[in-house]
DNA sequence: TTGCTAAACGGAGAGTGTCTCCGTATCGTG
DNA sequence: CACGATACGGAGACACTCTCCGTTTAGCAA
C-alpha cells in the first residue's frame, strides 16, 4: 500500500471512531470523509461498506475483550457472581458505542457480516467463561455460550435503546444468570 | 374531519399496513403515499412522523393483544408453562412486522413516543399475567412486568434481527422463565 | 534528477428518502 | 349557488449513500 493511501486510511479510521462515538453507528459517512479531509470516493474505496469501516476500528476493541475476559476468569468468588461479572463485562464491551449492542448481536448470527471475525473473538471469550463454569458443574444442561450471547446481547440492546443505567440492567442480568445456573 | 380527508387517511393506513408488512417499519413513506394515490404532503399532514402512522395502524393490534392475553390467563397448567406461553405470545405479538420488537421495546421505555399508548396496552397485559402468577406465589421477589417486557423484548429483538426460528427462541425464553420463577 | 506509470485521490452527480411550502381544488354550509 | 374553511398534491430543498472518471501523486528505474 502506498504511503499516502495508508495515511488516509488511518486518518479515516481515527476520525470514524470519534464520529461514531458521538453520533452512533449510523452517522453520515460523508461527514467522516469531510472531517478526515478526504473525498467520499477515497473513503468508499478503502471501506466499501459501513461495516468494513466499523470492522477496522474494532481492532483495539479485540484486545480489550481478551483482557477483560482474563480478568473475569481470574475472579475468585461464587459461580453466580462470576457469571454476573461476565454478563456485565459483556454488556460493557458491546455497549461502547450507541447502537453497538444491536449491531454486534446481529452480526454474531450472520456468517456474511464483515465484522464477523471480531464477533468471533467475543463468542470465543464467552466460550472460555462458559467452559470454566460448565467444568465446575455450575450450569444447567443445555445452556451454551450462544444462548448467553443472545440473551445478554438482547438485554444490552434494550438497555442501549432505552438508555437504562447499570442499576436497571443488573436485575435483568440476575434473572438470566439464575435461569442458567444449576439449581442449588 | 371532512369526508375526503377521512377517505384519504383511511386509505393511507390501509396501504401502510401492507407496505410495512412487506418491507418493515423503515419502508419509504413516499412509496406509501404513492401507492395510496395521495401526495406526500397529504401523508405528512395526517401523520407528521412515521410513528404517528404506525400508531394508527396498530389499532387492530390492540384488540389482538387483549384477546391473546385472555387466552393465556385461562390456561390450565403449571406456572412455568403459563409463563412460557405468555412469553411466546408476547414475542409473537411484537414480532408481527420486521423491526417490530426493537421498535416496540424502545417505545415502552420512552414516555415521548407516539405509540406509547399502544405499548401501555401491552404492558398492562404483562401486568395481568404477572399479577396472576404473583398471587400464586410463583415468582421470585423483585420480579416485575417491566423486567419481563425488557427481557422478552430483548430476546424478540435478537430473534427478529437474526431471523431465529421458534425452536431457537424457546430455550432462551426458558432461561428467562426459570430465572423468574420461585425456586422449587 | 527526471520521466513514467500504476496507484490513489476527490468531488460532482445520480439515486433515494424525508419533509415542507404554497398555489390549487374541493367540501359543505348558509 | 357562492364562498370561506379545509384539504390536496407535487415540486423542490435538504440529507445521505455510493459511483464514476478526470486529475494528481508516489515511488521506481534509468
Amino acid at each position: 500500500m502506498r504511503a499516502d493511501a495508508k495515511r488516509n486510511r488511518d486518518r479515516i479510521v481515527e476520525v470514524a471512531r470519534d464520529v461514531f462515538r458521538e453520533q452512533g453507528y449510523d452517522a453520515s459517512l460523508d461527514l467522516v470523509a469531510k472531517r478526515a479531509g478526504v473525498g467520499a470516493g477515497t473513503l468508499y474505496r478503502h471501506f466499501p461498506t459501513r461495516d468494513d469501516l466499523i470492522d477496522a476500528l474494532m481492532q483495539s476493541w479485540v484486545d480489550r475483550v481478551t483482557e477483560s475476559t482474563d480478568k473475569v476468569l481470574a475472579f475468585e468468588g461464587s459461580d453466580r457472581d462470576l457469571l454476573l461479572r461476565w454478563f456485565e463485562t459483556y454488556v460493557e464491551l458491546i455497549s461502547l458505542h450507541k447502537g453497538g449492542p444491536a449491531k454486534i448481536t446481529t452480526a454474531m448470527g450472520n456468517p456474511e457480516s464483515p465484522i464477523r471475525s471480531k464477533c468471533q473473538v467475543l463468542s470465543g471469550a464467552a466460550d472460555r467463561v462458559m467452559d470454566q463454569l460448565a467444568a465446575r458443574g455450575a450450569l444447567r444442561p443445555g445452556v451454551d455460550s450462544v444462548q448467553v450471547c443472545r440473551l445478554v446481547g438482547g438485554v444490552a440492546a434494550v438497555a442501549d435503546q432505552s438508555e437504562l443505567d447499570a442499576d436497571a440492567v443488573r436485575p435483568l442480568l440476575e434473572v438470566v444468570a439464575d435461569g442458567m445456573l444449576a439449581r442449588a
